[in-house]
RNA sequence: GCGCCGUUGGUGAAGUGGUUAACACGCUGGUUUGUGGCACCAGUAUGCAUGAGUUCGAUCCUCAUACGACGCCCCA
């Protein structure tokens, strides 16, 4: 059999309504602040990532999906949203656009190469946005807001935020050969991975997970107290900004993000619920004020954020959080014979297009198991066809739940449908219905109207 | 790249070196309820991830591969 390739996934069922559920509040929300939709390739030159992300980086050598394309180039399947988006920026010339910051938002598929484990695939989805061409600390607090606000419409309750600076590059070349200094009286007493890093990435020592309760994490030098005024300064206010918007924070000054483009802001947002695995951070990002100088383009400041839908879909699941996804079918069409098939396969194509969720019966059971089919499907109604219902213009219609049902003229289905289920399928109101039935006991059957009451007016 | 565990039907799964691979649910058909949901009857894996090996014989032992789960590294 073939399989789909490691670490990727089918999406279906109910759990696909859930990503379409998801994926419409995420498409609302961000119009709601006016960030745009922007779709980029799914693939970039690999010489876009190497610049943006990194040359040395692990990321970068052996965690992406790289091909050569039949024309020799090299390709790069991409890892992450930012990087594009910026790349767009610059070859659209959007920074000449003089409605600035350009603000956009993405949603779309990932690739890493990596092993897969709970919370982490080879192929995953994210959402992110960002704000190209603004420094103002106003953005940096907007982008976290939204963020949290993405997942607060989702009913999400469980989430925390995470803060931290970086500072400008000349707060962050101190800070980081303090670090170095720190540590490196102690090297013995780090975990072999942290000894490593505190050449590499001497920052990722500070979130390792064995040396955690390690005394020297504790008092290691925070990022904070190497800032200088400026970014100090430009930190508070990014906190006065969340302050105003009742955004609750704390400030973790382990929180890194791996990449050397950021500075100022970082943030992550972690569900804190239980049953997560190792991954439990939702959604993360960060202030970037050099990666699209980076690439090419002006020195632009921008800041972003991004997310896995595959970790939120997982959150709101543990959390249990109570989704409003329609999984009912409002009326199913049954038949037997020929003839009530033909009908049914006519009406269910008028239905539809009036409006109505409609499904029939396609593989000849029995009724019986129509009947079955139907409450798999949560039919709300049944309408059971009959050859001599039919021909006396009339159908049988079951609700569902009451298990009541009543023969009613085929004519008045659309309006008895619509009255019952209330979805403004027809353009009719109660009001209206009810002028029809004054009129029906009006009319002398000759006023030349159609209607709804079953009764011919000709 | 490394480690640990796993892979039996539509689903949940039991099980054994030797031709009936339990049981349950589901599904399909039938009987009976005026048309299901209850009840009863019947059907439902020539196959136990794939390939190779050991063996007289393997789903059960060995090895490899694929995929899954979890963790490490890394984390965009």
């Amino acid at each position: 059999m073939i399989q789909k390739p490691k670490g990727c996934n089918d999406i279906y069922g109910r759990e696909a309504k859930i990503w379409k559920y998801v994926e419409s509040i995420i498409d609302a929300t961000m119009e709601k602040y006016n960030y745009n939709y922007i779709r980029t390739p799914i693939f970039e030159s690999t010489e876009l990532f190497h610049r943006g992300i990194g040359e040395s980086t692990d990321i970068v050598t052996k965690e992406t999906y790289d091909f050569v394309d039949r024309g020799g180039r090299k390709m790069t399947l991409r890892p992450e949203g930012t990087a594009g988006v910026c790349r767009s920026y610059v070859e659209n010339k959007m920074y000449g656009d003089p409605n600035q910051p350009v603000k956009v938002y993405y949603n779309g598929t990932m690739y890493r190469y990596e092993r897969p484990q709970s919370g982490r695939d080879r192929e995953l989805t994210q959402f992110g946005m960002e704000v190209l061409g603004s420094d103002d600390p106003f953005t940096d607090a907007e982008v976290i807001s939204l963020a949290v606000n993405i997942y607060k419409m989702l009913g999400l309750k469980e989430i925390k935020v995470n803060i931290n600076t970086l500072g400008d590059k000349e707060s962050r070349d101190m800070y980081r050969s303090a670090l170095i200094d720190y540590f490196k009286p102690h090297i013995e007493e780090l975990c072999e991975d942290c000894q490593t890093r505190l050449e590499k990435n001497p920052l990722r020592i500070l979130d390792c997970k064995v040396d955690s309760d390690n005394e020297l994490l504790k008092n290691a030098p925070k990022t904070i107290d190497y800032l200088n005024d400026f970014s100090r300064e430009r930190f508070e206010q990014v906190k006065d900004y969340l302050d105003i918007l009742q955004i609750k924070y704390e400030v973790n000054p382990n929180i890194v993000r791996g990449l050397d483009y950021y500075n100022h802001t970082v943030f992550e947002i972690e569900a804190n619920v239980k049953g997560f695995g190792a991954n439990n951070v939702l959604g993360g990002g960060g202030r970037y004020n050099h990666l699209c100088s980076e690439i090419g383009g002006p020195e632009t400041p921008c800041i972003g954020f991004a997310s896995g839908i595959g970790r939120l879909v997982m959150a709101l699941e543990l959390e249990e959080v109570k989704l409003p996804i329609v999984e009912d079918i409002d009326l199913f069409l049954m038949y037997v014979n020929e003839d009530e098939k033909k009908y049914a396969l006519y009406l269910a194509q008028e239905l539809r297009m009036s409006g109505f969720i409609v499904d029939t019966e396609y593989t000849g059971r029995s009724l019986k198991a129509q009947f079955k089919q139907a409450d798999r499907l949560h039919a709300k109604y049944v309408a059971i066809l009959n050859s001599e219902d039919l021909d006396n213009n009339e159908i049988k219609i079951r609700d569902n739940k009451t298990k009541e049902e009543e023969i009613i003229s085929l004519d008045a289905l659309i309006y008895y449908l619509d009255e019952k289920l209330n979805t403004g399928a027809s353009d009719v109101t109660e009001d209206e219905i009810y002028s029809w039935e004054e009129h029906e006991e009006n009319c002398d059957g000759d006023c030349g109207e159609s209607c709804h009451c079953g009764h011919h007016h000709e």
